[in-house]
RNA sequence: GCCCAAGUGGCGGAAUAGGUAGACGCACAGGACUUAAAAUCCUGCGGGUGUUAAAGCCCGUGCCGGUUCAAGUCCGGCCUUGGGCACCA
C-alpha cells in the first residue's frame, strides 16, 4: 500500500469515527487553538503547515494522556483581497470565499490535521457576523461606540481610509500610494478607557515575555503630571510632562499646530498670517513628510503671547512646532532644550535660551537626557530651593508644590487611541446602525440581525469614498426603529479585526442560535489554554481581542477578564535562500506538491524539525528528504520485530528517556527535539539484532502524533487497535537513570580523561578512580593537588599548581 | 534614535540547574552491494599539530574584559544581523 492510499484509509477512519470531536463535558478540559487563515487564493502556505502540524501535535498527544482536547479550525472570510477580486471579477465575494475555503480545507483535510471540524464557521456567515454585530451594539448601548469626525489615513487609490497601521510610512499598504489625510465621520469603540486595564490584564496571562511587551509597547504608558500654566495677561492652558524635576529649565512653550488651543488664542495672536499659514503647512504634510523628510525643527513664534513659568514666575515665549502632536497628552509641551533632544534641537534652530538644571551632563553637545540622567544620582541645578536634591527626590518634591498649588495632577498618559471601528468596505460585517433625521443614530432592534449583506453586482467604493453599499438604495433605506419614520442605515462595514477578536467564544458553542456562546460552555472550557499565532498578530489582533473579551466581561457576557491564557508565536518557513517566500523570488514551495510526492508525514515531520519552532527557518529539500528516510526506517524495522515481550534490558532506559523526552517536548515547543529523540531511538533499533513488539509500538506510538497515518497502519499491521484510542505511553522516572555513565575528568577545567562510574557510586570512589586514569596522572603527578571537585554523575575537576 | 530577539562546523540546528561544545539531520568524501542506476548499509567529517596508524597536544560558540575549580550558558563594555516602534513630551 502506498502513502497516499494509507493517508486516505487514516483520515477516513478519523472521520467516520468521529474521532477528533470533542463534547462539552467531561473532566480536564484543555483548549488549544492556532490562529484561523484568512483564505486567500494562494492556498495554503507552508508556514501553515509549520504551526497547525505542531498543534496538531501537541492536541494528539494531550487526547491520548486524557484531556478533553478542544482543537478548532475555522476561517477569517472578510477582507480587503476577496472584496478586490470581486471588483475585478464581478462576482459576489462570498462565492470567492467558498471556492477558497473547499481548497484550505482540502489542503488542511491531506495533511491529516486533527480539528474539531464539526465546530468550523466562517466569519463571513451570517449565523456567525449576527452576533459580532449584536456584540457591536452592547458596545453601543454601553456608550462605548461612538461616532467622531477625525482626520483619517485617506489613499486616493484604493478610494479607502487606512487605518494607521495600514498606513504606515505614509504609503498605502496596499497600492503604495502616498497617504492624504481627510476628514471623516467614523465609527469609534471607546479602547482607550481601557488601556489601564488592557495593561493589568497581562499580569492574568501566561504570555510569553516578548508578547506581554509587544502589548506594553502598544499601549504606551507614560507616568507624568500635567501642569496649568497662566498665560500673561490672561487665559491659561495644560502641558504634560514626564520630567517635572526639569520646570526650572524651561525657556519657552510649543503648542500642537494641529490642537484646538491654537484656534482658541487665535484672535490675540499678534503675527496671525504667519501663524495661520504655519497651521495650513502642517495641515498638508502627510505622516511622511513629517517623519522622514522633516528632520529639522520647523515651527513659528507666536507673537503677543507669553506663558509663566509657574515655579518661578518667568515669562517665557510660546511657539508652534509639529513636533508636537495634538492627537496626544494636552497638545502643549513645555520646553527644557538642557534636557531634551527635541527642545534642544528646536532651540537651536530659533536660537533661543538653554538652561541646564541637571548635573551631569555636557550640553555643549547635546542634551543631558532623562535616560541619560536617571539612576546615577545626579542633583538639581539652578532650581532654588530644590538644587543638590536628587533627580528622584525633586520629581516627588516638585510634583508636590505644584500640587499644593493646586495647579497641577499627576495623570498617566498612553500611545493607544481608540479604534476605528469604521471601514468603507463593502466585505465586512455591516454596522447594525440607522441615522434617523429625528432621532439620530438608533440601533438596529436585536432581534433583525443579522443585517445581511445585499446581493449585487458592483462593489467599487463610490468616488467619495463611501462604500459601496450606499449605492444600494433599496438596502440603505429603511424605517427608523425608533419612530418608524423614514431613515438611512449606516453603509460602512467592521474591519477584520472585528470577527477575529472573539471566534474563540463562538467555537466553544458554535450553534448556539440564542447567544453568541453560552455561560456554562464558557464556563466549561474555562479560556484558550494555549494560544499559537504569528509573531505580526501579538500587538494589534491580541490587545483587539482582550479589549473585546474585558468588555464583554464588564457588561457579565463573558466569565473572565481574560480568556486566554498561554499566547506564543512561531517563526516564519522562509524560502531555501533566507529570504521570506514571494512570488516574485520564485522561491515559493507548495505543501500540495510536497504531500503528493513525499507524503503528509514526511512533510508534518520535517517542518516539526527544521528547527527551533520559535525562530524562522529556511526550507530545504534535502533535509525534507532527510525525513522521509527516516519515516522509511521506521517502516523498515517492522521487519525487525521478533516474539517476546517488554523491552530488552539494555534498550530500556533509552526508551524510557525517549518517553520523557518525546513527551515533554511536545507540550514544550521542542518540536524539533522530539523528533531528533525518536531518530535517535530508531537508530538504536537499527543496530540491535532484533527489537520486541513491544519496543517497535511505543516508537510507532510516540511517532504518532507527529506522523499519524503511517503510525496508525504499522500499528494496525501488528494487530493492535488504534493508536487514537490507545492511551498516551509513560516512563518510569527510575528507569530513565543509567545505572551506569561516563563522566569526564578534568584538570584545572580541561579534559584530560574520562571514567565509568555507577549511578550509587560514592563521592570518594569516584575520586580515586579520577586519580587514577591513565591521561589524569600525566597532569597530576609532581603537582600539589588543591582540591578535587566531585559532581555526582557530572564531573570531576582536580585543581593542582606546581610545587 | 528607542525597544526586542539572535550571532555555535560547509548548512539547519543540539547542549532543560554553569559541568566532556557540535546531539540529530543535511551536504560532502571514501567504501560495500549492483551489469548499472535507485534504494540501502559501513566509515570519515570544526581548525591546527602529531603519527605507519593511533594516543596525545594546542586553538575554537561575534569581539574585548570580568566572576568561577569550571562559562556557548552568568556579569560589564562593544560589534553585526533580523524584527517592532518611530518627534508620544
Amino acid at each position: 500500500m502506498n502513502f497516499k492510499e494509507i493517508e486516505k484509509k487514516w483520515q477516513k477512519y478519523w472521520e467516520e469515527h468521529h474521532t477528533f470531536e470533542a463534547k462539552n463535558e467531561g473532566a480536564n478540559p484543555y483548549y488549544i487553538l492556532v490562529e484561523f487563515p484568512y483564505p486567500s487564493g494562494a492556498g495554503l502556505h507552508v508556514g501553515h503547515v509549520r504551526s497547525y502540524t505542531a498543534l496538531d501535535a501537541m492536541a494528539r498527544m494531550m487526547r491520548r494522556e486524557g484531556y478533553n482536547v478542544l482543537f478548532p479550525m475555522g476561517w477569517d472570510a472578510f477582507g480587503a483581497p476577496a472584496e478586490q477580486y470581486a471588483i475585478k471579477n464581478h462576482i459576489h465575494p462570498k462565492e470567492a470565499v467558498k471556492e477558497n475555503i473547499k481548497t484550505f480545507k482540502g489542503q488542511m483535510m491531506d495533511l491529516g490535521y486533527s480539528f474539531d471540524w464539526s465546530r468550523e464557521f466562517s466569519t463571513t456567515d451570517p449565523e456567525y457576523y449576527k452576533w459580532t454585530q449584536w456584540q457591536f451594539l452592547q458596545f453601543f448601548k454601553h456608550g462605548m461606540a461612538y461616532k467622531d469626525t477625525i482626520p483619517v489615513n485617506w489613499c486616493p487609490t484604493c478610494k479607502m481610509v487606512l487605518s494607521n497601521e495600514d498606513a504606515a510610512g505614509g504609503v498605502c499598504e496596499r497600492c503604495g500610494t502616498t497617504v492624504e489625510q481627510k476628514e471623516k465621520s467614523q465609527w469609534m469603540l471607546r479602547m482607550s478607557d481601557y488601556a489601564e486595564s488592557l495593561l493589568e490584564g497581562l499580569s492574568s496571562t501566561n504570555f510569553a515575555e516578548k508578547v506581554k511587551l509587544g502589548q506594553i509597547n502598544w499601549i504606551g504608558k507614560s507616568t507624568g503630571v500635567e501642569v496649568d500654566i497662566e498665560i500673561v495677561g490672561g487665559g491659561k492652558f495644560s502641558i504634560f510632562t514626564t520630567c517635572i524635576e526639569t520646570i526650572y529649565g524651561i525657556t519657552f512653550f510649543v503648542l500642537a499646530p494641529d490642537g484646538k488651543l491654537i484656534q482658541e488664542l487665535l484672535p490675540r495672536v499678534e503675527n496671525k498670517e504667519e501663524v495661520l499659514s504655519y497651521i495650513e503647512e502642517t495641515k498638508k504634510k502627510s505622516n511622511m513628510d513629517r517623519t522622514e523628510l522633516n528632520k529639522g525643527k520647523t515651527g513659528c513664534i507666536v507673537k503677543g503671547l507669553e506663558a509663566i513659568n509657574p515655579i518661578n514666575g518667568k515669562h517665557v515665549p510660546i511657539f508652534l512646532g509639529d513636533f508636537v502632536l495634538g492627537s496626544y497628552g494636552t497638545g502643549a509641551v513645555m520646553a527644557v532644550p538642557a534636557h531634551d533632544e527635541r527642545d534642544y534641537e528646536y532651540a537651536k534652530v530659533h536660537n533661543l535660551e538653554i538652561i541646564e538644571v541637571i548635573t551631569g551632563g555636557d550640553i555643549t553637545k547635546h542634551a543631558f537626557e532623562k535616560h541619560d540622567y536617571l539612576g546615577k544620582n545626579c542633583t538639581l541645578m539652578n532650581s532654588e530651593e530644590f538644587n543638590d536634591l536628587t533627580v528622584e527626590e525633586a520629581k516627588e518634591k516638585i510634583t508636590e508644590k505644584l500640587e499644593n498649588m493646586g495647579i497641577a495632577r499627576r495623570v498617566n498618559n498612553y500611545k493607544m487611541r481608540d479604534w476605528i471601528f469604521s471601514r468603507q468596505r463593502f466585505w465586512g460585517e455591516p454596522i447594525p446602525m440607522i441615522e434617523c433625521p429625528k432621532c439620530g443614530w438608533v440601533p438596529m432592534k436585536e432581534e433583525d440581525l443579522p443585517l445581511l449583506l445585499p446581493d449585487v453586482a458592483e462593489y467599487e467604493p463610490t468616488d467619495t469614498g463611501e462604500s459601496p453599499l450606499a449605492k444600494i438604495t433599496d438596502w440603505v433605506n429603511c424605517k427608523c426603529p425608533n419612530c418608524g419614520g423614514d431613515a438611512k442605515r449606516e453603509t460602512d462595514t467592521m474591519p477584520q479585526w472585528a470577527g477575529s477578536s472573539w471566534y474563540f467564544l463562538r467555537y466553544m458553542d458554535p450553534h448556539n442560535t440564542h447567544e453568541f456562546a453560552s455561560m456554562d460552555a464558557m464556563n466549561y472550557w474555562g479560556r484558550v489554554d494555549w494560544y499559537n499565532g504569528g509573531m505580526e498578530h501579538t500587538a494589534r489582533h491580541l490587545l483587539y481581542a482582550r479589549f473585546w473579551v474585558q468588555f464583554l466581561h464588564n457588561i457579565g457576557l463573558v466569565p473572565k477578564s481574560e480568556m486566554i491564557w498561554t499566547r506564543v508565536s512561531h517563526g516564519m518557513v522562509l524560502g531555501s535562500n533566507n529570504e521570506k517566500m514571494s512570488k516574485s523570488k520564485g522561491n515559493v514551495i507548495n505543501p500540495d506538491e510536497i504531500v503528493k510526492e513525499y507524503g503528509a508525514d514526511t512533510l508534518r515531520t520535517y517542518e516539526l524539525f527544521m528547527g527551533d519552532y520559535e525562530q524562522d527557518a529556511p526550507w530545504s529539500t534535502d533535509s525534507l528528504r532527510g525525513c522521509k528516510r527516516f519515516i522509511d526506517k521506521v517502516i523498515r524495522l517492522k521487519d525487525k520485530v521478533k516474539e517476546g515481550s517488554g523491552y530488552q534490558k539494555y534498550l530500556e532506559s533509552l526508551i524510557h528517556k525517549s518517553i520523557k523526552k518525546v513527551t515533554n517536548d511536545l507540550k514544550t515547543m521542542g518540536y524539533n527535539t522530539a523528533v531528533s529523540t525518536l531518530m535517535i531511538l530508531a537508530n538504536a533499533y537499527e543496530d540491535s539484532d532484533f527489537i520486541t513488539k513491544e519496543e517497535y509500538l511505543v516508537l510507532l506510538s510516540l511517532l504518532n502524533p507527529i506522523a499519524p497515518h503511517i503510525t496508525e497502519e504499522l500499528n494496525a499491521q501488528m494487530n493492535e487497535k488504534p493508536l487514537c484510542e490507545t492511551p498516551w505511553p509513560i516512563y518510569e522516572e527510575a528507569k530513565t537513570i543509567d545505572s551506569e555513565k561516563t563522566i569526564a575528568v578534568q584538570v584545572n577545567g580541561k579534559v584530560r580523561g574520562t571514567i565509568l562510574i555507577t549511578n550509587d557510586e560514592s563521592e570518594e570512589s569516584i575520586k580515586e578512580k579520577a586519580l587514577k586514569e591513565e591521561n589524569v596522572i600525566k597532569y597530576t603527578q609532581d603537582k600539589t593537588i588543591v582540591k578535587v571537585i566531585v559532581v555526582p554523575n557530572k564531573i570531576v575537576n582536580i585543581v593542582v599548581k606546581e610545587i
